[in-house]
DNA sequence: TTCATTAATTATCTTTTGTTAACACCATAG
DNA sequence: CTATGGTGTTAACAAAAGATAATTAATGAA
């Protein structure tokens, strides 16, 4: 119960939900979660397919990449703890998504299919009012991502990436990081030198 | 009339609104707007403020645009005919705009205030239904602008862009284009030279 | 129309990135 | 323990982008 209100709150504090949602109208949605338990490199979500459920991290990062024409691996995200995990291209555009999402660290958390939580979320009016916070955080970080692309060099960028998501680069291969920065590892590389070469 | 169902029309296949909203519907919306005219060069929304106004634009540009610490103008994105102009910072994050937004050619349209907006969608369960699709359409050019960063080269992206906003590069500045494609105008103007070179 | 201003192109130079390949490092399976 | 595959760094070169400035083109106001 203890770890339930830990990561409850956590939930709260990174979706910015509102202050009056406690513990008890989560409850009812936390019972229909099941916990998972995923191993390094197994995958949560495929790309191409239309699978529907939601994963509530707790412990591990997961990479959401797209194989492209040429058969390469392009990273778009990595999502840590206390996110979620959802095959968005399916519930936003009811399209096959464009990515898979594999676990590039052991992974546990929860995980409910989205169906249900629809409807659990639309008969308890404290969730179905929080449910816009969920969709302004995602617009917040897509909004702030354009912003960096558009703003900022890659070395800005870089650095950007590490103030916003401390720790993330030291778990994760660079040649990932790079594609999220829109770079090439090569290039990641060099400005990590760069860098260094100032201090 | 006439022109009102062709602009109702226009709104419901650019933000893919459901099958079921008939213009009915949105006429009590209409007869709350007013319609507008702007003169190239003027202000529709500021910068730093939190004006709550939605502008819907039937005819003309609008430039959204960052003044960053230095004193230079970035701009973010180029909007034209059939969207939507809102304080997205105050609706989405109730921060204070970070942009401007400017008619870069003559504008008309129609605007409503905010708040009174709210009301009647709340009001109105077919318009409620279909709020999700305003904000479906806006991740999904959010997504797909993210893709263009990550995915693409500057050139790649300046083909994608007029594939995509055909028309838009012939109504506005070279330079604006070029900040909404994360480049130098100079830049810009090679890459136009490298291709045409290429055919 | 002319003049003044702004924007776009071109040129030059420097810096950065992409590409490819070689090499070193590390983990781990055999 | 060695062999293997994956990953990060470095090198060398080509291509592209940034910065700055000069030139040309376009725009708009008087």
């Amino acid at each position: 119960m203890n770890i339930l209100i830990k990561e409850f709150n956590k939930i709260k504090e990174f979706y910015k939900l509102g202050k009056d949602v406690q513990l008890k109208d989560a409850l009812v949605l936390l019972k229909a979660c099941k916990s998972f338990d995923y191993k390094k490199g197994e995958l949560l979500l495929k790309q191409g397919t239309k699978e529907n459920n939601i994963y509530f991290i707790t412990k591990g990062l997961v990479r959401c990449f797209n194989i492209n024409e040429k058969g390469e691996e392009v990273t778009f995200q990595l999502i840590k703890e206390y996110q979620l995990v959802g095959n968005i291209h399916f519930i936003l555009f009811d399209e096959p998504s464009k990515f898979n999402y594999e676990a590039i660290e052991n992974l546990k958390g929860y995980s409910i299919n989205y169906n249900t939580l629809q409807k659990i979320v639309s008969n308890n009016p404290k969730l179905e009012s929080n449910r816009k916070f969920f969709f302004r955080k995602i617009l917040k970080q897509t909004f702030g991502r354009i912003d960096s692309f558009v703003l900022l060099s890659p070395e800005e960028r870089y650095k950007k990436y590490i103030k916003d998501f401390p720790g993330i680069v030291n778990r994760a291969p660079d040649k990932h990081i790079a594609n999220v920065l829109g770079i090439t590892p090569v290039s990641l590389s060099r400005i990590r030198k760069r860098i260094a070469s100032k201090k």
